[in-house]
DNA sequence: GAATTCCCCTG
DNA sequence: CAGGTGATATTG
């Protein structure tokens, strides 16, 4: 199989996992793009392909004008609408007092279609937005400080205490001085869709999420998945209802940090594996010699939150069965997770490495390979998974595992998994014709097993 | 919502 | 190169 072929088949998914990591030429019009330009799709006789911008460049070609593959990866020209969201989220932040279109006027952007854009990303309007965020700002000083309630609307862009007032009491149900009596937690309860490439096999992603499950921080509905999470500083919840005939999730999101809302959606859609054009991933998975009848249609990668919880979950999964290893799971969650207000979350490295693990009825290597790898995650925070190789108890299985499940590289091709093994033998399969989508090549071999 | 801009295909 | 098509991003 060609580099050429691979490319062929990452281009035409427009799946964002491959951007950067090649580019697109047109011969008939001499302009190169992106793997995941929106533009129509060239046909393959017209293409011609380069690892780096700059090949494609002396080869004359014009970068094209949409994707913008000449800018440096993650800039602000690379990341398009991603950054006037981005630059519009943190301007409402800076200026509570501004108004909506004095902010649409710093941005350089038309108010209407700030509002449109906005709500399109974000599922909330800028006014919503800010308004939430102007509440925070007020708690804060209502606990924090000892400015009186005039001062702390003020402070916190309101005109006066009377408006401060109707609006707390719009977002929280209480008045400025109940919340500065109570220790009272605010959470705005976010609503939108968001929308996936059908088919969509959600019954398979929901047993597969339901079978590992930890009890306080996930549950599963027959239409539904929700869990906790924390992403920085930022403590929430989220809930998504499939809905097979819109083909989309209806999404509640909760969170005490409406910054990181773009953040959340991001995961949440990794999570669910709502980008990937399935369609042309089972075609290419019916390359590798599995038979037609047996592939299950629409399958997704079922992610989990972020790769410190996916090396933890695989750690304690070596060898033993999934439930076995969900219970060891649950109590790491029951002791060391962060609890506040009745919720339990996912509890950080930080946390796990107070403890000495030894509630956990494991093997003491086993144990060592927990701290070694939470140790190694405070050490190297921006570390990539890949680099886990080094920690003593961490092999290629482990790795391969988090990386698909914690951040759903599309790729993965798990042939150490004793499951994966034994489909091998039953049937004649090809894996490498299968690439770039050997993950989903392993979950249909799971699922069959 | 129409109009414009951009990209790609075909003749 | 001209003329026609689909698909964004953006404005009025």
């Amino acid at each position: 199989m060609t580099d050429n072929f691979l490319y062929q088949q990452a281009r035409l998914s427009r799946d964002p996992r491959f951007d950067g990591s090649f580019y697109v030429a047109v011969k008939t019009t001499k302009i190169f793009c992106r793997p995941i330009c929106p533009a129509t799709l060239p046909l393959e006789k017209n293409v011609e392909y380069f690892v780096m911008a700059q090949q494609a460049m002396q080869q004359g070609y014009r970068p094209c004008l949409r994707c913008r593959p000449d800018s440096a990866p993650s800039s602000n020209a690379w990341q398009g609408i991603a950054t006037t969201v981005k630059r519009a989220s943190r301007l409402l932040h800076d200026y509570h007092e501004l108004s909506i279109s004095e902010i649409a006027k710093k941005l350089g952007i038309g108010e209407r279609y700030f509002r449109q854009l906005f709500k399109d990303q974000l599922g909330v309007s800028p006014k919503q937005f800010q308004l939430f965020d102007q509440i925070l700002f007020a708690k804060h000083l209502l606990h924090q400080s000892n400015l009186s309630i005039e001062q702390v609307a003020q402070s916190s862009g309101f005109n006066n205490a009377r408006r401060l007032q109707i609006q707390m009491k719009k977002v929280t149900g209480l008045s400025p001085s109940q919340v500065r009596q109570q220790q009272h937690h605010i959470e705005q309860d976010i609503q939108l869709s968001m929308a996936f490439r059908p088919p969509y096999n959600w019954p398979h992603l929901r047993d597969f999420l339901a079978l590992r499950a930890v009890p306080n921080i996930e549950q599963i509905e027959h239409d539904s998945y929700a869990r906790t999470f924390i992403l920085g500083n930022c403590k929430g919840w989220f809930q998504a209802r499939y809905d097979g005939h819109k083909n989309h999730f209806k999404l509640h999101i909760k969170l005490n940090d409406i910054r990181y809302l773009t953040k959340v959606l991001r995961n949440i859609e990794r999570v669910l594996d709502v980008a990937a054009d399935i369609q042309g991933i089972q075609q290419q998975l019916s390359l590798s010699g599995i038979p037609l009848e047996q592939l299950t249609e629409g399958l997704r990668l079922p992610g989990i939150w972020e790769p410190f919880e996916a090396g933890c979950r695989a750690i304690l999964g070596q060898q033993i069965s999934v439930k076995a290893a969900i219970n060891l799971v649950s109590q790491l969650v029951d002791e060391l997770g962060e609890k506040t207000d009745e919720t339990n979350y996912f509890p950080s490295p930080e946390r796990v490495a107070t403890s000495d693990l030894l509630f956990l009825k494991i093997a003491a290597s086993r144990r060592q390979t927990l701290v070694a790898f939470t140790t190694f995650c405070l050490q190297h925070p921006n570390a990539s998974i890949d680099d886990w190789l080094s920690i003593k108890g961490i092999g290629p299985w482990t790795v391969a595992y988090a990386k698909l499940r914690g951040s759903s590289s599309p790729d993965i091709w798990l042939d150490t998994d004793l499951v994966i093994k034994n489909q091998l033998d039953k049937f004649s399969i090809n894996a490498e014709y299968a690439r770039p989508w050997r993950s989903y090549l392993t979950l249909q071999l799971w699922n069959l097993a």
